[in-house]
DNA sequence: ACTTGCCTTAGAGTTTACTCTATAGTTTAT
DNA sequence: ATAAACTATAGAGTAAACTCTAAGGCAAGT
């Protein structure tokens, strides 16, 4: 498929997704040229974009994001340090869910409070 | 307290701080004034700046924080409208800590995918 | 053939969130 | 009283992640 197809499938715009292509964050198994030189996208593009979307919004960057993703035999990362960084990510990602958590809990607390302003309560506030 | 004390007290640097409070994300409750000029902040400020960094750690921006948190009396925003922006944040929130499982089901897959390449067996990826 | 619309690149511009520098005034320690 | 260490401001600089523009090539319809 072509960029604009690619485009409205994942969701990004056309830049974004030449942005990403430049940053590595795209292979020979997502990318190839036809004979005109227009790109032509794998089904496997949408996926990884999907991916690339998903990790980067919970706040992974994108030069993170190509360590990680770029194929075992091209790079001269281990497997031994992704594995690491892998579990590293994990302990990071619970942490996030934590943090979650609490920022439910303040959000429920700021409702409450508007709430009671509405009806002319005093509390407290930071 | 002077800037160099919050600075150390909440982890922000004082050019952070000082951004901070140009970007209308601290108030008179939280810095006034000495007659020299200097800044003097109140415990509240650490709480405050706290409760920035939790929000922004989740993908908040600063702009969408100055205006949830903008005191009630001095903004234009209806409490209405505050009360209908939680409500969505909240269910924000929830959506992301669903993201996050999913990150962390994809992020498990990764780990046995390469461990199992350190072992010489073949599977599939993206 | 011609227009419209999609594709290409290089490179400039934008936004967000800092981060720092220059210059100057204030406070503290010796 | 003088230096070191802190404070202030305005404004410049930076990094990440886009976002767009200009100039040109290709493709499909009339």
């Amino acid at each position: 498929m072509k960029i604009q197809e690619l485009a409205e499938k994942t969701g990004l715009t056309i830049y974004t997704i030449r942005f990403y292509e430049k940053e590595g964050l795209l292979d020979s198994r997502h990318v190839q040229r036809e004979k005109n030189n227009y790109r032509n996208y794998s089904d496997e593009a949408i996926e990884r974009l999907n991916l690339v979307k998903k990790f980067q919004g919970v706040g992974c960057s994108l030069a993170e994001l190509k360590e990680i993703l770029q194929d075992y035999d091209t790079n001269s990362r281990t497997h031994l340090q992704v594995i690491e960084w892998i579990r590293q990510k994990m302990s990071e990602i619970e942490r996030k869910k934590d943090e979650l958590d609490q920022i439910l809990e303040t959000l429920n607390w700021m409702l409450e409070y508007r709430t009671a302003l509405m009806n002319g309560t005093q509390k407290t506030k930071i």
